[in-house]
DNA sequence: CTCATTTTATACTAACTGGTATTTTATTTC
DNA sequence: GAAATAAAATACCAGTTAGTATAAAATGAG
């Protein structure tokens, strides 16, 4: 943003720190359910009165906005990380399935996943950029197929963008049933079978 | 309920149908969602009062659960009929793949897998229900899948419960594309890859 | 006709939602 | 010190939620 070390501006100093906010606020939809997380409910946690946080995020569409941009930077970024890590077939997505199945920051589910099955209830600019997220991945998982195929490791009758859709979506659904409780060592189970399908002719 | 050729009563007349509510509910839960269908909504599209309805339904939660449990007998009902016809593990896994992807009534989705979805936005007694199914469909899926077995169709690493899981998640998966939109053929693609697992050795 | 009975509709409650108008407070500049 | 500026908090807005108190209406029984 601007320079933290900016003369400190004329009037009242600051005692919010929207970063912070921010941190809390995407915390705060991730662990529970963006929907279950109203705008009251994150000033009140955050200790600061909802003009400040308007005036630091325009809406709650703005809120939630910036709450998944930071999610994307913090956290997707590292799947995106691992796709394109330039590592063989058995070995990346040996390395997906430990990620949907073992990092603890997914014990809670993912907030990304969580927004995009509740969509239709977000906010214009955070719809638009759920879609665009979901464009990323799916982009990010098809290269990884397709080199995947190139290098002959894998070559039965999918297509490289239905194997995409494939992949991502059961790395989806790990991670929800995770969250939901389900015992890790089963979704693990469910997750490998579901992606043997790569790794056998 | 009562007999419905009872003498009518003694007070004013009913002019509310509660079967017909009950029929217009439980279609606004399954085709829209049921966190996003207010009792008000129900009692306006159905064109009676709040106290007619609470005094048929007694809250919410009855109102609810009671549109589950006629989801069950008219719906759920057929999925358990294909999975306890006795065809064999192929055809079965055929006919499950028929009606997650054609039936034409799993277009808005499946307002079971909705619900469990939200599952902690409902009232006690609904919530409890909706274990309660997913506790019927995970045996029958089990029953299934021990039945296949047993015939030696189907003989792979997994245990016969963790088979029944991932067999329901695949389908519960597969409506709940189809019903955000996805391309139905390639929901069709992506489930029978999932369950080509149960048909390779 | 009168009374008990039952359903109806109107109108209300208290709590919550996202969002804002208004005023107060703290600061820099002059 | 006075003015300008910006952020702060309080207190509100209109709308929605689930749920209900109350009274009107419509019937059968006596």
């Amino acid at each position: 943003m601007s320079d933290p070390e900016a003369k400190p501006a004329r009037g009242r100093p600051k005692t919010m720190n929207a970063d912070n906010v921010l941190d809390l606020a995407m915390t705060a939809y991730w662990h529970s359910d963006p929907a279950d997380v109203s705008v009251n409910a994150i000033c009140q946690m955050a200790g600061i009165s909802k003009p400040s946080l308007y005036r630091a995020f325009g809406s709650e569409d703005g809120l939630s906005r910036a709450a998944l941009d930071r999610y994307a930077e913090q956290v997707l970024s590292e799947m995106f990380a691992v796709l394109q890590g330039g590592a063989g077939l058995r070995e990346t997505l040996a390395a997906l399935i430990d990620f949907a199945c073992d990092d603890p920051r997914m014990d809670t589910g993912c907030l990304f996943y969580k927004m995009r099955a509740g969509k239709h209830r977000l906010g214009p600019e955070t719809r638009a950029r759920v879609d665009e997220i979901d464009a990323s991945a799916q982009a990010a998982y098809a290269t990884f197929l397709k080199a995947a195929r190139a290098a002959g490791d894998w070559s039965n009758g999918l297509s490289v963008e239905a194997g995409a859709k494939y992949l991502g979506e059961q790395i989806s659904l790990a991670i929800t049933q995770r969250a939901s409780g389900e015992d890790p060592a089963r979704v693990r189970e469910m997750l490998t079978l579901a992606l043997s399908v790569f790794t056998r002719p």
